[in-house]
DNA sequence: ACCATAATGATACCTAGTCTCGTTAATATC
DNA sequence: GATATTAACGAGACTAGGTATCATTATGGT
């Protein structure tokens, strides 16, 4: 009998779908293991491709719980497309790098502050917002002033 | 001979397409005719059926031309469709309402010094960014303080 | 008027995601 | 542990939104 490893972090997002009336089921098992060994972002196709026992119905029904129950966020890449990352505390935002395509959370920020002035001057009830930040990590500027 | 009236906007829009080098086509000078003609934000679709007569690839090609050369924005509504709109001034964003759907351009809005700000703070070289408002304008807004 | 070629539209194709529906399996109850 | 209930599954059809191909057409320069 082989002893497959259990990442703590699948059983708690596992939990976090149970809690909320969901089944244990051993698709979910796969997909919730999967995402809690994933370091940045990653769209639901190489989800997919990781787990080919998996159907695609499920990846994005499971997806789709996980991102209700608050557990991963949608992460809006500058070309268009729709990936998937952990969200490890509530409401936040990315700094995305077009060159590594590594992701930073935006910690910090009072830019809920701002949107709510910006708001009620334009005697709007703000209920939501969308916000991506392009741009170069560290690791990716050019290290010397000249080129 | 039936004389149509041409919208100066969309001669504008013409126009700004000319400078680039491209040429002053039918289904060029038909798609700016019905976009000058819009008042809010529409889809690539609802322009297509609005315009029977031009090609779907050439619907597709021209509303690119027009968010590259600045004279449309996309829009990202809270449901994830994708909306165009005209451009009245360079790069800015929008208050969506989801009551009523319409939309109102930030104004002296400062986000872009915010973001500087604590990209810096995260040694991230800002290049860009996307972001939407979502919520109720105030012809939305219940009127009464009491439901 | 003529030419080079930009632009077009019909069509096939693609990606991302949803829907349907018959089957399977997780949980609750006994 | 057996049974019943029904959530969840997967195969596959389908859809929306958009792109690629390519033979034909129309534009703008001379
Ligand atoms: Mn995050
Ligand atoms: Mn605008
Ligand atoms: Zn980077
Ligand atoms: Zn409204």
């Amino acid at each position: 009998m082989v002893r497959t490893r259990v990442i703590p972090l699948a059983e708690q997002l596992l939990d976090t779908l149970g809690e909320q009336g969901y089944r244990s089921t051993s698709p979910r098992k796969a997909v919730t293991q999967a995402i809690a060994g994933k370091q940045g972002h990653f769209t639901a196709e190489q989800l997919r491709q990781q787990l080919p026992g998996v159907g695609r119905a499920t990846i994005y029904r499971s997806l789709k719980l996980l991102v209700d129950s608050g557990a991963l966020c949608r992460v809006l890449l500058e070309d268009g497309n729709l990936h998937y990352q952990l969200s490890h505390q509530g409401h936040h935002h990315h700094l995305l790098c077009v060159e590594c395509g590594s992701s930073q959370d935006l910690l910090g920020c009072d830019i809920e502050d701002l949107l709510h002035q910006v708001s009620a001057a334009h005697r709007f009830q703000l209920s939501g917002h969308w916000l991506e930040v392009y741009g170069r990590c560290y690791d990716c500027l050019p290290k010397t002033a000249t080129g």
